[in-house]
DNA sequence: AGCGGTGTTCACTGATGGAGAACAACAGTT
DNA sequence: AACTGTTGTTCTCCATCAGTGAACACCGCT
Protein backbone atom coordinates (compact mmCIF):
# COMPACT_ATOMS: atom_id res chain seq x y z
CA UNK A 1 0.00 0.00 0.00
CA UNK A 2 1.81 2.92 1.38
CA UNK A 3 2.01 6.52 0.39
CA UNK A 4 -0.28 7.22 -2.84
CA UNK A 5 2.66 7.66 -5.04
CA UNK A 6 2.33 4.40 -6.86
CA UNK A 7 5.18 2.41 -4.86
CA UNK A 8 4.00 -0.21 -2.95
CA UNK A 9 7.71 -1.64 -2.50
CA UNK A 10 9.91 0.38 -0.84
CA UNK A 11 13.01 -1.97 -0.95
CA UNK A 12 12.61 -1.84 -4.90
CA UNK A 13 12.81 1.85 -4.54
CA UNK A 14 15.85 1.62 -2.22
CA UNK A 15 17.64 -0.98 -4.87
CA UNK A 16 17.04 1.77 -7.17
CA UNK A 17 18.04 4.51 -5.56
CA UNK A 18 21.41 2.55 -4.57
CA UNK A 19 21.90 1.78 -8.75
CA UNK A 20 21.17 5.18 -9.66
CA UNK A 21 23.79 6.41 -7.21
CA UNK A 22 26.30 4.15 -8.32
CA UNK A 23 25.74 5.07 -12.02
CA UNK A 24 26.39 8.40 -11.41
CA UNK A 25 30.00 7.74 -9.41
CA UNK A 26 30.89 4.98 -11.47
CA UNK A 27 32.07 3.59 -8.42
CA UNK A 28 31.21 3.69 -4.65
CA UNK A 29 31.72 2.71 -1.18
CA UNK A 30 29.02 1.71 1.70
CA UNK A 31 29.71 4.76 3.97
CA UNK A 32 29.43 6.73 0.53
CA UNK A 33 26.36 5.79 -0.37
CA UNK A 34 25.04 5.43 3.34
CA UNK A 35 25.54 9.03 3.57
CA UNK A 36 24.39 10.31 0.39
CA UNK A 37 21.00 8.11 0.37
CA UNK A 38 20.27 9.11 4.11
CA UNK A 39 20.17 5.22 5.06
CA UNK A 40 22.08 3.06 7.59
CA UNK A 41 25.36 1.90 6.48
CA UNK A 42 23.84 -1.59 6.86
CA UNK A 43 20.67 -1.63 4.84
CA UNK A 44 22.86 -0.43 2.10
CA UNK A 45 25.45 -3.26 2.34
CA UNK A 46 22.04 -5.40 2.45
CA UNK A 47 20.89 -3.92 -0.88
CA UNK A 48 24.80 -4.03 -2.03
CA UNK A 49 25.37 -7.98 -1.21
CA UNK A 50 21.71 -8.77 -2.95
CA UNK A 51 22.70 -7.17 -6.02
CA UNK A 52 26.36 -8.78 -6.01
CA UNK A 53 24.60 -12.19 -5.28
CA UNK A 54 22.09 -11.73 -8.16
CA UNK A 55 24.94 -10.16 -11.11
CA UNK A 56 23.92 -6.77 -11.16
CA UNK A 57 27.37 -5.58 -9.13
CA UNK A 58 30.57 -6.56 -7.99
CA UNK A 59 33.27 -5.54 -6.03
CA UNK A 60 36.61 -4.39 -7.87
CA UNK A 61 39.62 -3.05 -5.79
CA UNK A 62 37.95 -2.53 -2.78
CA UNK A 63 34.38 -0.45 -3.95
CA UNK A 64 31.40 -1.39 -5.59
CA UNK A 65 30.28 -0.92 -9.13
CA UNK A 66 27.32 -1.45 -11.65
CA UNK A 67 28.26 -4.98 -13.77
CA UNK A 68 27.45 -5.05 -17.54
CA UNK A 69 23.94 -6.77 -16.92
CA UNK A 70 22.53 -3.73 -17.22
CA UNK A 71 23.95 -3.04 -20.91
CA UNK A 72 22.35 -6.55 -21.73
CA UNK A 73 18.86 -5.31 -19.85
CA UNK A 74 19.91 -1.98 -21.91
CA UNK A 75 20.57 -3.42 -25.35
CA UNK A 76 17.57 -5.72 -25.17
CA UNK A 77 15.06 -3.17 -24.77
CA UNK A 78 16.52 -1.76 -27.93
CA UNK A 79 16.64 -4.42 -30.22
CA UNK A 80 12.84 -5.59 -29.30
CA UNK A 81 12.56 -2.29 -31.41
CA UNK A 82 12.37 -3.26 -35.08
CA UNK A 83 13.03 0.39 -36.06
CA UNK A 84 16.52 -0.20 -34.69
CA UNK A 85 17.48 -2.45 -36.92
CA UNK A 86 16.04 -0.72 -39.87
CA UNK A 87 17.16 2.87 -39.31
CA UNK A 88 21.33 1.59 -38.26
CA UNK A 89 22.99 1.81 -41.30
CA UNK A 90 20.88 4.53 -42.79
CA UNK A 91 22.03 6.56 -39.87
CA UNK A 92 25.36 5.98 -40.20
CA UNK A 93 25.54 6.89 -43.76
CA UNK A 94 23.49 10.17 -43.18
CA UNK A 95 26.23 10.42 -40.00
CA UNK A 96 29.17 10.56 -42.36
CA UNK A 97 27.58 12.40 -45.48
CA UNK A 98 26.79 15.55 -42.94
CA UNK A 99 29.76 14.78 -40.36
CA UNK A 100 27.25 15.68 -37.42
CA UNK A 101 25.79 13.97 -35.03
CA UNK A 102 22.45 11.59 -35.66
CA UNK A 103 19.87 10.04 -33.24
CA UNK A 104 17.48 8.03 -33.39
CA UNK A 105 14.36 9.09 -31.27
CA UNK A 106 11.54 6.66 -30.10
CA UNK A 107 8.23 7.97 -27.78
CA UNK A 108 7.90 6.32 -24.77
CA UNK A 109 5.35 7.51 -22.19
CA UNK A 110 5.13 11.20 -23.11
CA UNK A 111 8.75 11.68 -23.81
CA UNK A 112 11.15 10.65 -26.22
CA UNK A 113 14.21 8.57 -25.97
CA UNK A 114 17.48 8.78 -27.53
CA UNK A 115 17.52 4.57 -28.84
CA UNK A 116 20.87 5.05 -31.08
CA UNK A 117 23.30 7.69 -32.07
CA UNK A 118 25.84 7.76 -34.38
CA UNK A 119 28.89 10.74 -34.79
CA UNK A 120 31.70 12.14 -32.60
CA UNK A 121 31.71 14.68 -30.62
CA UNK A 122 29.77 15.56 -27.11
CA UNK A 123 25.99 15.71 -27.29
CA UNK A 124 23.62 17.89 -24.63
CA UNK A 125 21.89 14.25 -23.60
CA UNK A 126 23.60 11.17 -23.55
CA UNK A 127 22.44 8.12 -25.54
CA UNK A 128 19.77 6.40 -23.78
CA UNK A 129 17.93 9.48 -22.35
CA UNK A 130 15.24 11.10 -22.27
CA UNK A 131 14.14 14.15 -24.07
CA UNK A 132 10.65 16.38 -23.42
CA UNK A 133 8.57 16.34 -27.16
CA UNK A 134 7.39 19.72 -26.61
CA UNK A 135 11.02 21.16 -26.77
CA UNK A 136 13.08 19.92 -29.46
CA UNK A 137 12.97 19.20 -33.16
CA UNK A 138 12.44 14.91 -33.05
CA UNK A 139 10.16 15.29 -30.18
CA UNK A 140 7.98 17.72 -32.53
CA UNK A 141 7.73 15.55 -34.89
CA UNK A 142 6.81 12.68 -33.18
CA UNK A 143 3.73 15.05 -31.33
CA UNK A 144 2.94 16.13 -35.04
CA UNK A 145 1.89 12.93 -35.84
CA UNK A 146 -0.37 12.01 -32.69
CA UNK A 147 -4.24 12.76 -32.58
CA UNK A 148 -5.37 16.50 -32.07
CA UNK A 149 -6.78 15.01 -28.40
CA UNK A 150 -3.37 13.26 -27.44
CA UNK A 151 -1.77 16.70 -28.06
CA UNK A 152 -4.12 18.31 -25.86
CA UNK A 153 -3.91 15.45 -23.09
CA UNK A 154 -0.07 15.94 -23.74
CA UNK A 155 -0.13 19.77 -22.76
CA UNK A 156 -2.61 19.99 -20.10
CA UNK A 157 -0.99 16.79 -18.03
CA UNK A 158 2.66 18.31 -18.61
CA UNK A 159 2.22 21.94 -19.79
CA UNK A 160 4.61 23.38 -21.73
CA UNK A 161 7.76 24.20 -19.31
CA UNK A 162 10.76 26.13 -20.71
CA UNK A 163 14.13 24.67 -21.13
CA UNK A 164 15.85 27.52 -22.75
CA UNK A 165 14.31 30.88 -23.50
CA UNK A 166 13.55 29.64 -26.74
CA UNK A 167 11.54 26.84 -26.22
CA UNK A 168 7.94 27.15 -27.23
CA UNK A 169 5.75 27.87 -24.26
CA UNK A 170 2.51 29.02 -26.00
CA UNK A 171 0.58 25.89 -26.79
CA UNK A 172 -1.49 28.07 -30.02
CA UNK A 173 2.29 28.33 -31.52
CA UNK A 174 3.26 24.63 -30.74
CA UNK A 175 -0.56 23.84 -32.62
CA UNK A 176 0.84 25.82 -35.61
CA UNK A 177 4.59 24.17 -36.04
CA UNK A 178 2.93 20.90 -35.94
CA UNK A 179 0.70 21.57 -38.56
CA UNK A 180 3.47 22.59 -40.50
CA UNK A 181 5.77 19.89 -39.46
CA UNK A 182 2.90 17.43 -40.68
CA UNK A 183 2.92 18.82 -44.06
CA UNK A 184 6.67 19.48 -44.69
CA UNK A 185 7.98 16.07 -42.80
CA UNK A 186 10.50 18.68 -40.98
CA UNK A 187 11.10 19.72 -37.50
CA UNK A 188 13.18 22.55 -36.21
CA UNK A 189 14.91 23.01 -33.16
CA UNK A 190 16.91 26.14 -32.89
CA UNK A 191 18.01 26.46 -29.22
CA UNK A 192 14.82 25.33 -27.96
CA UNK A 193 16.18 22.54 -25.55
CA UNK A 194 19.77 23.54 -25.42
CA UNK A 195 21.41 27.03 -26.15
CA UNK A 196 23.23 26.94 -29.05
CA UNK A 197 22.29 23.68 -30.02
CA UNK A 198 20.38 23.46 -33.54
CA UNK A 199 18.10 20.33 -34.52
CA UNK A 200 16.95 18.94 -37.82
CA UNK A 201 14.34 16.21 -37.74
CA UNK A 202 11.97 14.31 -39.61
CA UNK A 203 9.49 11.49 -38.52
CA UNK A 204 9.04 7.75 -39.10
CA UNK A 205 5.20 7.02 -39.64
CA UNK A 206 3.64 3.67 -39.71
CA UNK A 207 -0.05 3.42 -40.22
CA UNK A 208 -0.93 7.02 -38.97
CA UNK A 209 1.60 6.38 -35.61
CA UNK A 210 4.72 7.84 -35.52
CA UNK A 211 7.11 5.73 -34.34
CA UNK A 212 10.09 7.06 -34.38
CA UNK A 213 12.39 10.43 -35.58
CA UNK A 214 15.43 11.05 -37.06
CA UNK A 215 17.39 13.74 -35.95
CA UNK A 216 20.70 15.55 -37.37
CA UNK A 217 22.29 18.28 -34.05
CA UNK A 218 25.23 20.41 -33.90
CA UNK A 219 26.06 23.37 -32.12
CA UNK A 220 24.74 26.48 -33.60
CA UNK A 221 27.74 28.08 -35.23
CA UNK A 222 28.05 24.77 -37.11
CA UNK A 223 24.38 24.06 -37.86
CA UNK A 224 23.39 27.66 -39.97
CA UNK A 225 21.63 29.31 -42.37
CA UNK A 226 21.26 27.41 -45.87
CA UNK A 227 23.60 24.79 -44.43
CA UNK A 228 20.81 24.02 -42.01
CA UNK A 229 17.56 25.18 -43.87
CA UNK A 230 18.59 23.24 -47.45
CA UNK A 231 21.42 20.76 -47.32
CA UNK A 232 20.71 18.91 -44.17
CA UNK A 233 17.12 18.94 -44.09
CA UNK A 234 16.87 17.53 -47.50
CA UNK A 235 19.02 14.59 -46.19
CA UNK A 236 16.99 13.90 -43.07
CA UNK A 237 13.56 13.90 -44.74
CA UNK A 238 14.99 11.59 -47.42
CA UNK A 239 16.58 9.23 -44.95
CA UNK A 240 13.40 8.96 -42.71
CA UNK A 241 11.31 8.33 -45.88
CA UNK A 242 13.98 5.59 -46.63
CA UNK A 243 13.57 4.11 -42.93
CA UNK A 244 9.93 4.17 -43.35
CA UNK A 245 9.67 1.77 -46.14
CA UNK A 246 12.79 -0.34 -45.23
CA UNK A 247 10.46 -1.01 -41.64
CA UNK A 248 7.43 -1.75 -44.22
CA UNK A 249 9.58 -4.14 -45.96
CA UNK A 250 10.62 -6.03 -43.11
CA UNK A 251 7.20 -6.27 -41.51
CA UNK A 252 5.53 -7.37 -44.00
CA UNK A 253 8.19 -9.51 -46.15
CA UNK A 254 8.94 -11.86 -43.42
CA UNK A 255 4.93 -12.42 -42.31
CA UNK B 1 18.47 -12.40 7.61
CA UNK B 2 17.96 -15.05 5.06
CA UNK B 3 19.84 -18.09 3.43
CA UNK B 4 23.33 -18.10 3.35
CA UNK B 5 23.25 -17.15 -0.69
CA UNK B 6 24.10 -13.47 -0.31
CA UNK B 7 20.39 -12.84 -0.66
CA UNK B 8 19.25 -10.37 1.81
CA UNK B 9 16.76 -8.22 0.66
CA UNK B 10 14.12 -10.73 -0.75
CA UNK B 11 12.05 -8.20 -2.14
CA UNK B 12 15.14 -7.29 -4.54
CA UNK B 13 15.42 -10.55 -6.14
CA UNK B 14 11.81 -10.86 -6.85
CA UNK B 15 12.14 -7.63 -8.43
CA UNK B 16 14.79 -8.65 -10.66
CA UNK B 17 13.36 -12.06 -10.97
CA UNK B 18 9.87 -9.53 -12.83
CA UNK B 19 12.77 -7.72 -15.08
CA UNK B 20 14.40 -10.38 -16.29
CA UNK B 21 11.28 -12.13 -17.34
CA UNK B 22 10.21 -9.19 -18.95
CA UNK B 23 13.18 -8.87 -20.92
CA UNK B 24 12.86 -12.60 -22.14
CA UNK B 25 9.96 -12.13 -23.48
CA UNK B 26 9.76 -8.40 -24.47
CA UNK B 27 6.49 -7.45 -22.30
CA UNK B 28 3.95 -9.08 -20.46
CA UNK B 29 0.93 -9.12 -18.27
CA UNK B 30 0.49 -9.43 -14.52
CA UNK B 31 -1.03 -12.78 -14.70
CA UNK B 32 1.21 -14.45 -16.77
CA UNK B 33 4.08 -13.41 -15.07
CA UNK B 34 2.76 -14.33 -11.62
CA UNK B 35 2.15 -18.00 -12.80
CA UNK B 36 5.76 -18.00 -14.48
CA UNK B 37 7.24 -16.82 -11.06
CA UNK B 38 5.23 -18.96 -8.90
CA UNK B 39 4.15 -15.32 -7.45
CA UNK B 40 0.32 -14.00 -6.28
CA UNK B 41 -0.99 -11.54 -8.50
CA UNK B 42 -0.93 -8.94 -6.33
CA UNK B 43 2.83 -9.41 -5.49
CA UNK B 44 3.85 -9.22 -9.31
CA UNK B 45 1.36 -6.17 -9.50
CA UNK B 46 2.86 -4.29 -6.86
CA UNK B 47 6.32 -5.19 -7.76
CA UNK B 48 5.15 -4.07 -11.53
CA UNK B 49 3.38 -0.83 -10.44
CA UNK B 50 6.70 0.18 -8.42
CA UNK B 51 8.74 0.06 -11.08
CA UNK B 52 6.42 2.29 -13.52
CA UNK B 53 6.54 4.82 -10.35
CA UNK B 54 10.32 4.44 -10.71
CA UNK B 55 10.17 5.01 -14.69
CA UNK B 56 11.97 1.52 -15.40
CA UNK B 57 8.50 -0.49 -16.62
CA UNK B 58 6.14 1.52 -18.69
CA UNK B 59 2.24 0.10 -19.84
CA UNK B 60 1.52 0.10 -23.28
CA UNK B 61 -1.26 -1.44 -25.08
CA UNK B 62 -2.27 -3.19 -21.81
CA UNK B 63 0.88 -5.21 -21.30
CA UNK B 64 3.51 -4.33 -19.18
CA UNK B 65 7.65 -3.80 -20.81
CA UNK B 66 11.55 -2.41 -20.07
CA UNK B 67 11.67 1.38 -20.41
CA UNK B 68 14.86 2.23 -21.99
CA UNK B 69 15.99 3.26 -18.44
CA UNK B 70 17.63 0.33 -18.51
CA UNK B 71 19.30 1.28 -21.62
CA UNK B 72 20.74 4.63 -20.02
CA UNK B 73 22.30 2.57 -17.24
CA UNK B 74 23.63 0.11 -19.46
CA UNK B 75 25.57 2.50 -21.93
CA UNK B 76 26.46 3.96 -18.94
CA UNK B 77 28.32 0.81 -17.56
CA UNK B 78 30.16 0.82 -21.44
CA UNK B 79 31.28 4.19 -21.20
CA UNK B 80 32.94 4.01 -18.05
CA UNK B 81 35.67 1.89 -19.29
CA UNK B 82 38.00 3.78 -21.31
CA UNK B 83 39.19 1.24 -23.77
CA UNK B 84 35.61 1.66 -25.31
CA UNK B 85 36.36 4.93 -26.34
CA UNK B 86 39.94 4.01 -27.35
CA UNK B 87 39.00 0.37 -29.26
CA UNK B 88 35.10 1.94 -31.51
CA UNK B 89 37.12 3.60 -34.00
CA UNK B 90 39.75 0.85 -34.87
CA UNK B 91 36.88 -1.95 -34.41
CA UNK B 92 34.99 -0.58 -36.76
CA UNK B 93 38.25 -0.36 -39.55
CA UNK B 94 38.76 -4.16 -38.69
CA UNK B 95 35.07 -5.19 -39.10
CA UNK B 96 35.32 -3.73 -42.65
CA UNK B 97 38.24 -5.15 -43.68
CA UNK B 98 37.61 -8.41 -42.68
CA UNK B 99 33.98 -8.59 -43.48
CA UNK B 100 33.44 -10.27 -40.30
CA UNK B 101 32.04 -9.95 -36.52
CA UNK B 102 34.55 -7.99 -34.30
CA UNK B 103 34.25 -8.23 -30.20
CA UNK B 104 35.21 -6.48 -27.51
CA UNK B 105 35.46 -8.49 -24.49
CA UNK B 106 36.65 -7.32 -20.84
CA UNK B 107 37.06 -9.17 -17.67
CA UNK B 108 34.10 -9.26 -14.72
CA UNK B 109 34.30 -11.13 -11.51
CA UNK B 110 35.47 -14.18 -13.42
CA UNK B 111 33.84 -14.51 -16.44
CA UNK B 112 34.31 -12.02 -19.92
CA UNK B 113 31.71 -9.81 -21.19
CA UNK B 114 30.91 -8.68 -24.80
CA UNK B 115 31.61 -4.59 -23.99
CA UNK B 116 31.07 -4.34 -27.76
CA UNK B 117 30.32 -5.56 -31.27
CA UNK B 118 30.75 -4.52 -34.75
CA UNK B 119 29.97 -6.45 -37.95
CA UNK B 120 26.38 -8.02 -39.45
CA UNK B 121 25.42 -11.25 -38.66
CA UNK B 122 24.46 -13.34 -35.80
CA UNK B 123 26.25 -14.33 -33.03
CA UNK B 124 26.22 -17.40 -30.74
CA UNK B 125 26.36 -14.77 -27.85
CA UNK B 126 24.62 -11.46 -27.41
CA UNK B 127 26.35 -8.10 -27.43
CA UNK B 128 26.52 -7.64 -22.94
CA UNK B 129 26.51 -11.23 -22.81
CA UNK B 130 28.78 -12.94 -20.61
CA UNK B 131 31.55 -15.52 -21.50
CA UNK B 132 33.62 -17.90 -19.61
CA UNK B 133 37.09 -17.67 -20.04
CA UNK B 134 38.51 -20.93 -20.83
CA UNK B 135 35.88 -21.38 -23.55
CA UNK B 136 36.74 -18.73 -25.68
CA UNK B 137 39.19 -17.16 -27.44
CA UNK B 138 38.99 -13.42 -25.96
CA UNK B 139 38.43 -15.51 -22.57
CA UNK B 140 42.19 -17.05 -22.75
CA UNK B 141 44.17 -14.62 -24.33
CA UNK B 142 42.88 -12.83 -21.02
CA UNK B 143 43.78 -15.38 -18.62
CA UNK B 144 47.18 -15.63 -20.67
CA UNK B 145 48.02 -11.90 -19.11
CA UNK B 146 46.81 -13.42 -15.18
CA UNK B 147 49.53 -14.24 -12.51
CA UNK B 148 49.85 -18.02 -12.00
CA UNK B 149 48.09 -18.36 -8.81
CA UNK B 150 45.02 -16.16 -10.89
CA UNK B 151 44.44 -18.81 -13.09
CA UNK B 152 45.09 -21.91 -10.64
CA UNK B 153 42.04 -19.78 -8.26
CA UNK B 154 39.98 -19.76 -11.46
CA UNK B 155 40.53 -23.27 -12.28
CA UNK B 156 39.85 -24.26 -8.62
CA UNK B 157 36.20 -22.67 -8.29
CA UNK B 158 35.30 -23.07 -11.41
CA UNK B 159 36.78 -26.27 -13.01
CA UNK B 160 36.76 -26.10 -16.99
CA UNK B 161 33.40 -26.68 -17.70
CA UNK B 162 33.21 -28.31 -21.14
CA UNK B 163 30.89 -26.68 -23.45
CA UNK B 164 31.62 -28.15 -26.97
CA UNK B 165 33.55 -31.36 -27.43
CA UNK B 166 36.25 -29.47 -28.55
CA UNK B 167 36.54 -27.27 -25.08
CA UNK B 168 39.91 -27.46 -23.38
CA UNK B 169 38.82 -29.45 -19.97
CA UNK B 170 42.47 -30.40 -18.96
CA UNK B 171 44.69 -28.01 -16.72
CA UNK B 172 47.93 -28.59 -18.10
CA UNK B 173 46.81 -28.41 -22.06
CA UNK B 174 45.02 -24.92 -21.12
CA UNK B 175 48.66 -23.93 -19.40
CA UNK B 176 50.52 -24.57 -22.23
CA UNK B 177 48.15 -22.61 -24.88
CA UNK B 178 48.21 -19.55 -21.98
CA UNK B 179 52.00 -20.01 -22.12
CA UNK B 180 51.75 -19.79 -25.75
CA UNK B 181 49.27 -17.50 -26.34
CA UNK B 182 51.33 -15.11 -23.85
CA UNK B 183 54.09 -15.51 -26.15
CA UNK B 184 52.56 -14.85 -29.49
CA UNK B 185 49.71 -12.10 -28.38
CA UNK B 186 47.27 -14.60 -30.20
CA UNK B 187 44.86 -17.34 -29.19
CA UNK B 188 42.55 -19.12 -31.17
CA UNK B 189 39.23 -21.07 -30.68
CA UNK B 190 37.71 -23.32 -32.73
CA UNK B 191 34.74 -24.98 -31.45
CA UNK B 192 35.86 -24.59 -28.06
CA UNK B 193 32.77 -22.86 -26.88
CA UNK B 194 30.14 -23.07 -29.79
CA UNK B 195 30.04 -25.68 -32.30
CA UNK B 196 31.18 -24.60 -36.13
CA UNK B 197 31.99 -21.49 -34.76
CA UNK B 198 35.97 -20.09 -34.71
CA UNK B 199 37.72 -16.86 -33.53
CA UNK B 200 41.15 -15.04 -32.98
CA UNK B 201 41.71 -13.24 -30.35
CA UNK B 202 44.42 -11.05 -29.37
CA UNK B 203 44.99 -9.10 -25.71
CA UNK B 204 44.70 -5.68 -24.63
CA UNK B 205 47.62 -5.46 -21.53
CA UNK B 206 47.96 -2.10 -19.60
CA UNK B 207 50.52 -2.21 -17.07
CA UNK B 208 51.00 -6.07 -16.59
CA UNK B 209 46.59 -6.05 -16.52
CA UNK B 210 45.01 -7.66 -18.94
CA UNK B 211 42.08 -4.95 -19.37
CA UNK B 212 40.26 -5.96 -22.71
CA UNK B 213 40.46 -8.59 -25.46
CA UNK B 214 39.30 -7.95 -29.34
CA UNK B 215 38.38 -11.34 -31.11
CA UNK B 216 37.37 -11.55 -34.76
CA UNK B 217 34.67 -14.62 -35.12
CA UNK B 218 33.02 -16.09 -37.99
CA UNK B 219 31.25 -19.46 -38.78
CA UNK B 220 33.62 -22.17 -39.14
CA UNK B 221 33.39 -22.75 -43.14
CA UNK B 222 34.28 -19.39 -43.71
CA UNK B 223 37.20 -18.88 -40.99
CA UNK B 224 39.13 -22.23 -42.18
CA UNK B 225 42.81 -22.50 -42.88
CA UNK B 226 45.25 -19.73 -44.11
CA UNK B 227 42.41 -16.78 -43.62
CA UNK B 228 42.17 -17.77 -39.69
CA UNK B 229 45.85 -18.56 -39.68
CA UNK B 230 47.41 -15.66 -41.16
CA UNK B 231 45.34 -12.69 -42.97
CA UNK B 232 42.91 -12.23 -39.98
CA UNK B 233 45.48 -13.27 -37.44
CA UNK B 234 47.60 -10.49 -38.87
CA UNK B 235 45.07 -7.99 -38.47
CA UNK B 236 44.03 -8.78 -34.84
CA UNK B 237 47.19 -8.18 -33.71
CA UNK B 238 48.09 -5.12 -35.16
CA UNK B 239 44.63 -3.77 -34.44
CA UNK B 240 44.93 -4.45 -30.47
CA UNK B 241 48.38 -3.17 -30.02
CA UNK B 242 46.81 -0.17 -31.85
CA UNK B 243 44.33 0.18 -29.36
CA UNK B 244 46.66 -0.59 -26.40
CA UNK B 245 49.03 2.84 -27.49
CA UNK B 246 45.88 4.66 -28.06
CA UNK B 247 44.56 3.77 -24.56
CA UNK B 248 48.05 4.45 -23.04
CA UNK B 249 48.26 8.00 -24.77
CA UNK B 250 44.25 9.00 -23.14
CA UNK B 251 45.77 7.88 -19.96
CA UNK B 252 49.12 9.42 -19.70
CA UNK B 253 47.60 12.55 -22.55
CA UNK B 254 45.10 13.91 -20.23
CA UNK B 255 46.30 13.77 -16.93
C1' DA C 1 51.66 -0.68 17.28
C1' DG C 2 48.22 2.42 17.19
C1' DC C 3 44.78 4.94 14.73
C1' DG C 4 41.15 6.79 11.41
C1' DG C 5 38.72 4.95 8.14
C1' DT C 6 36.58 1.35 5.95
C1' DG C 7 33.25 -2.98 5.38
C1' DT C 8 30.80 -6.55 7.91
C1' DT C 9 27.96 -8.90 11.33
C1' DC C 10 24.40 -9.27 14.86
C1' DA C 11 19.81 -9.33 17.38
C1' DC C 12 15.70 -6.92 17.78
C1' DT C 13 11.34 -5.04 16.21
C1' DG C 14 7.99 -2.15 13.79
C1' DA C 15 6.94 -1.67 9.29
C1' DT C 16 5.80 -3.87 5.13
C1' DG C 17 5.46 -7.07 1.43
C1' DG C 18 2.70 -10.92 0.07
C1' DA C 19 -1.39 -14.40 0.00
C1' DG C 20 -5.92 -14.80 -1.23
C1' DA C 21 -10.32 -13.54 -2.26
C1' DA C 22 -13.42 -10.17 -3.91
C1' DC C 23 -13.94 -6.60 -7.31
C1' DA C 24 -13.72 -4.24 -11.74
C1' DA C 25 -12.69 -3.79 -16.50
C1' DC C 26 -12.59 -5.56 -20.56
C1' DA C 27 -12.70 -8.58 -25.39
C1' DG C 28 -14.54 -12.02 -27.81
C1' DT C 29 -18.32 -14.91 -28.74
C1' DT C 30 -22.90 -16.21 -29.54
C1' DA D 1 -26.63 -6.63 -26.50
C1' DA D 2 -26.15 -9.91 -22.73
C1' DC D 3 -22.86 -13.39 -21.50
C1' DT D 4 -18.58 -15.41 -20.21
C1' DG D 5 -13.92 -16.13 -19.55
C1' DT D 6 -10.05 -13.55 -18.84
C1' DT D 7 -7.25 -9.95 -17.19
C1' DG D 8 -5.85 -6.18 -14.07
C1' DT D 9 -6.80 -3.98 -9.66
C1' DT D 10 -8.04 -3.39 -4.84
C1' DC D 11 -8.49 -4.86 -0.13
C1' DT D 12 -7.52 -6.78 4.54
C1' DC D 13 -4.76 -9.20 7.58
C1' DC D 14 -0.81 -11.44 9.37
C1' DA D 15 3.89 -13.35 9.38
C1' DT D 16 7.95 -11.97 7.56
C1' DC D 17 11.59 -9.34 6.85
C1' DA D 18 14.14 -5.04 5.99
C1' DG D 19 16.33 -1.63 8.59
C1' DT D 20 18.39 0.46 12.86
C1' DG D 21 22.25 1.04 15.80
C1' DA D 22 25.94 -0.69 17.96
C1' DA D 23 29.57 -3.75 18.19
C1' DC D 24 33.01 -6.14 15.51
C1' DA D 25 36.61 -6.99 12.03
C1' DC D 26 39.56 -5.32 8.63
C1' DC D 27 42.36 -2.77 6.24
C1' DG D 28 45.98 1.10 4.78
C1' DC D 29 48.40 4.88 7.06
C1' DT D 30 51.84 7.36 9.68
Amino acid sequence: MGDEDGISVQATATTFAVIEALRDRNHAGVTELASELDLSKSAVHNHLSTLVALGYVCRTSGSYQLTHEFLRLGLATRERNPIYDAAKSDLRTLAETTGEIVNLVVPEADHGVYLYRVGDGAHPIPEGGQVSLHASAAGKSILAFRDYDAVDAYVDTHGLPSLTERTVTDPATLRSQLRSIRDQRVSFDRGEQTPDWQCVASPIVVEDEPVAAISVSGPADRMRGKRLEEDVTGLVVSTAKAIELELLDSSTGEA
